[in-house]
DNA sequence: AAATTAAGCGGACCCCGGTCCGTTTCATTA
DNA sequence: TAATGAAACGGACCGGGGTCCGCTTAATTT
């Protein structure tokens, strides 16, 4: 499939998902990110490229996240079919663009902000401000977060999660040195995961405080601290 | 959308997602799973579905879960397309009719077999063995189970995952009774999800045992109990 | 056995994601 | 500024999921 060729372009410097994954060292992590304004893009396809990511945020807006087809998206952007997929490789990679500059936001945010989040804090500490964040996260567009839920098998290899992945992974590795971090990580992450926090806070009406108080409680138990 | 409808025939007796969804007690759970045999069903359509459900697994077996086209399926088994979305709603449905048989016996074993995983032993070793138990079922046909997995605000929906879910649910009442039974159980089944799974084993490579031992630190984590 | 009717049937049809490839346009080099 | 090659473009095209609706058939009733 051409796909991977064009996500090379779109995301630039990415393992394939088969090596097995060395552990990231913190540094190398803001790499890895999706780049919102994509540089060295030839002006024709810099300008289609902001045209075609300010119609499919039209087109959400109007229609929801459903109504974001890519024929529509390049209807709207006076632009060739072929011109959305040769910019965004597939609907999923349109609609994480679409979501690229607050997923940075959040990013920078757990990696190099403020305390409790950023660096400063316990790693206890900053795991319980972390899911907080992600709950938050998850909860604004939620509608957008499902609809760029990327198919089965690629779902942990899709950049802003393993950035994610990575972080909690050192949290742990500093809060539970003995443990096999990269394993709880993912258990922590599920927890997180917008199509769970749509199950539960849509489907079955759960109030957030409920989840958040879920979250501390996960971390407490998984790190083998108490609550407070 | 028709296919709640269809699926209503399908698996008959099914509350609604938009209710809070009371923790079912356990003799209820039986009724739950999805019937492979489908009683009430007119003679011609039960043979169609019989005729189906045996195309799908020969295609299955000769071009692998890819293959298994609604159409294709539709033609080996000498039968119209309608009738396929008919008998299963959508391709989803029919995938998981096909793992249909296996998931029941899974669903036997742990609410009425043998310890350790039946009722018996404590409900941490249900647990532990539970988890293992579903680690070896999701490594068989990972494909399968893959290509079955259903569109993200399905996946906490759909009959198999509620059945396994009530039971974690129950046992995790028993073994932390002060705890979010509900909330925790949604991360224990999280670790055992397939596409996860898929993901550790395959991409990253890693041997099951250590699967298995992250499943068995997990469960004395959130338990708050010592590995042995 | 004939009539009735609900369930089932099938395939034409639509929509949408994704691919392909001949044409156009930008940037670079001469 | 003309030539050249790579990158971008666009829309015809394809395949597959899902729907629709007029027709058929199995079960039931009289």
């Amino acid at each position: 499939m051409a796909y991977a060729v064009l996500m090379s372009r779109v995301l630039p410097p990415f393992t394939e998902p088969q090596e097995p994954q060395e552990p990231v060292a913190t540094p190398v992590l803001l790499e890895i990110g999706t780049g919102q304004d994509e540089p060295g893009l030839r002006a024709d396809a810099a300008r289609n490229r902001a045209r075609l990511l300010d119609a499919a945020a039209r087109l959400v807006a109007e229609h929801g996240a459903a109504g974001v087809t890519m024929e529509a998206v390049a209807a709207a952007a006076q632009v060739g079919k072929g011109t959305v997929f040769r910019r965004f490789g597939d609907r999923t990679g349109l609609l994480t663009a679409l979501l690229d500059h607050s997923e940075k936001k959040f990013q920078a945010a757990f990696l190099s902000g403020e305390p409790p989040m950023g660096p400063g804090a316990s790693p206890v500490e900053r795991l319980r401000a972390f899911g907080c964040a992600a709950l938050r996260r998850a909860a604004d567009d939620l509608e957008l977060q499902l609809a760029a839920e990327p198919c089965p098998d690629r779902r942990y290899v899709v950049p802003p999660r393993r950035v994610r992945h990575a972080h909690v992974v050192m949290l742990l590795r500093q809060a539970v040195p003995d443990a096999d971090g990269e394993l709880l990580a993912h258990t922590l992450m599920g927890y997180l995961d917008p199509p769970l926090i749509h199950h539960l806070t849509k489907q079955c009406r759960m109030p957030m405080e409920r989840l958040q108080a879920g979250w501390y409680d996960l971390v407490a138990r998984v790190t083998r601290t108490t609550g407070e």
